[in-house]
DNA sequence: TCTGGGGTCCTAGGACCC
DNA sequence: TCTGGGGTCCTAGGACCC
């Protein structure tokens, strides 16, 4: 059997964590720039707040409930995932948690005995709860795919099961596809579900009838006939070594405000591209290829925001390098070629692929790969942004001032990894 | 005035090879 | 009137996820 483990409205829990007086009270989370609403407490989503809502949309529905607001703040969850992660490995055998995303991990129960599943799992839960005060959801089931739609089931009644639901008999599993539509299983985003209603397919169980064959066809090859086994009980999606190192890396920001004035969109790209940079020293990539695009500020319709389509350059770097002050200057370049005048752009971004180990860097025979200086460089560059604050050393390229900055106005304090951030118990 | 960011996997089709 | 067949590799684009 396996479990998907999932932290209950994640972002509003780390926020509630240190603010205890909003405990009972409703509230948001906000994405970057805060742009509109990724994360809401039981209280907002049934006073009616609806997910991806623009903010400023929903300011007036917020004053008039009281609903409090925060920006994102990714320094206190990311702390926060990483310790009800190392509770869960704690309390199981190596290499039987798979962390699947800042806020959910599958985990791989088949080394307990079916009549111990339930307490172990009811002390799983507690443990995360005491041990952090992340309050979880976890269902149980066969498959990667059930066990997801045991979670959603939980989830949307959590008086009843207690934020657990175990689906470990035949009869249990179809009663729960049958409850579930179609569109909120695992794998089937909007694209499919739209296919899917032409063929009367409603919930999960009519997905589940379906023969292979059908799938292979219509539901995006081998993606969907994985997908019909997996309803049906039969494993098809394994537990996975967690991924260590990324393919692609990539640094995208909406700016603050539109921007026209090329100077200051190279100074948002030169910083875009030293983030992307830093992650990829982190985890000892060097990157073949690099992508800049940018984003045209979209036509106010006044109905429903449709953002424009990314227009893109891309460069094969004469040596992968992980480098930032090697990779700012082919960034601007690309970027220059991409900016017209007198356009108006709302976002722009950095991605690198082709990416390999640093220790496997190949030479071009014109170009010398970073000298051990330029790397001891960027190393202590690294550390002191680390140990002291983000950016606290920084290329002149990306700006001082920074006029294009994004917003964040309603940002909690990083409680857990800021000394001077600390919580003071009097 | 203001609408997120960062990933993965799969497939089809083109380029190229013998 | 007639012009092979079978592979591999790479990339762009589409779909999905949180």
């Amino acid at each position: 059997m396996k479990a998907i483990v999932d932290c209950n409205n994640f972002y509003c829990s780390c926020e509630r964590l240190f603010q205890p007086h909003l405990k009972t009270t409703p509230l948001v989370v906000l994405s970057n720039n805060d742009g509109c609403i990724i994360s809401r407490s039981d209280e907002s989503k049934r006073l009616g707040i609806k997910m991806a809502q623009a903010y400023f949309l929903s300011k007036p529905l917020l004053k008039e409930h009281g609903i409090t607001a925060f920006s994102s703040n990714y320094n206190l969850y990311g702390d926060l995932s990483k310790r009800v992660m190392e509770t869960m490995q704690s309390m199981l055998p190596a290499n039987c948690v798979e962390v699947y995303s800042v806020d959910e991990a599958f985990v791989d129960l088949s080394q307990v005995p079916p009549r111990d599943l339930s307490a172990t799992v009811k002390e799983l839960k507690e443990r995360i709860f005491q041990w952090t005060g992340i309050p979880v959801s976890i269902g149980v089931a066969p498959t990667k795919t059930l066990a997801k739609i045991g979670n959603y089931l939980a989830k949307g009644n959590k008086e009843k099961s207690k934020c657990m639901l175990l689906l470990d008999t035949g009869g249990k599993v179809n009663a729960a596809l049958k409850r579930t539509p179609v569109d909120e299983v695992w794998g089937v985003g909007k694209q499919n579900a739209n296919k899917l209603e032409k063929f009367a397919v409603k919930t999960a169980y009519d997905l589940k009838q379906m023969p292979e064959e059908w799938a292979r066809q219509h539901l995006g090859g081998v993606v969907g006939v994985r997908l019909i086994k997996e309803l049906n009980g039969v494993d098809a999606i394994g537990l996975d070594e967690p991924l260590t190192t990324k393919k692609m890396v990539s640094c995208t920001r909406r700016f603050g405000h539109p921007l026209t004035d090329l100077a200051q969109m190279k100074e948002a790209v030169a910083m875009y591209v030293s983030r992307a940079a830093e992650k990829l020293r982190r985890q000892n990539s060097a990157a073949k290829k690099m992508t800049v695009f940018v984003i045209e500020k979209a036509l106010n319709r006044g109905d429903i925001y449709k953002p424009n389509e990314p227009i893109n350059l891309d460069i094969n770097l004469p040596v992968a390098s992980s480098n930032t002050n090697d990779l700012i200057k082919p960034a601007i370049e690309l970027l220059e070629q991409l900016y017209k005048p007198g356009f108006i752009y709302e976002k722009a971004g950095v991605i690198f692929s082709k990416l390999v180990p640093v220790s496997s860097l190949q030479a071009n025979l014109f170009t010398p790969p970073a000298t051990n200086e330029q790397r001891s460089l960027m190393n202590k560059v690294d550390n002191i942004n680390f140990s002291m604050r983000n950016e606290i050393v920084k290329f002149a390229s990306s700006g001082i001032q920074r006029p294009w900055k994004m917003k964040q106005e309603l940002l909690s304090q990083k409680y857990t990894t800021r000394w001077n951030d600390l919580c003071l118990v009097s």
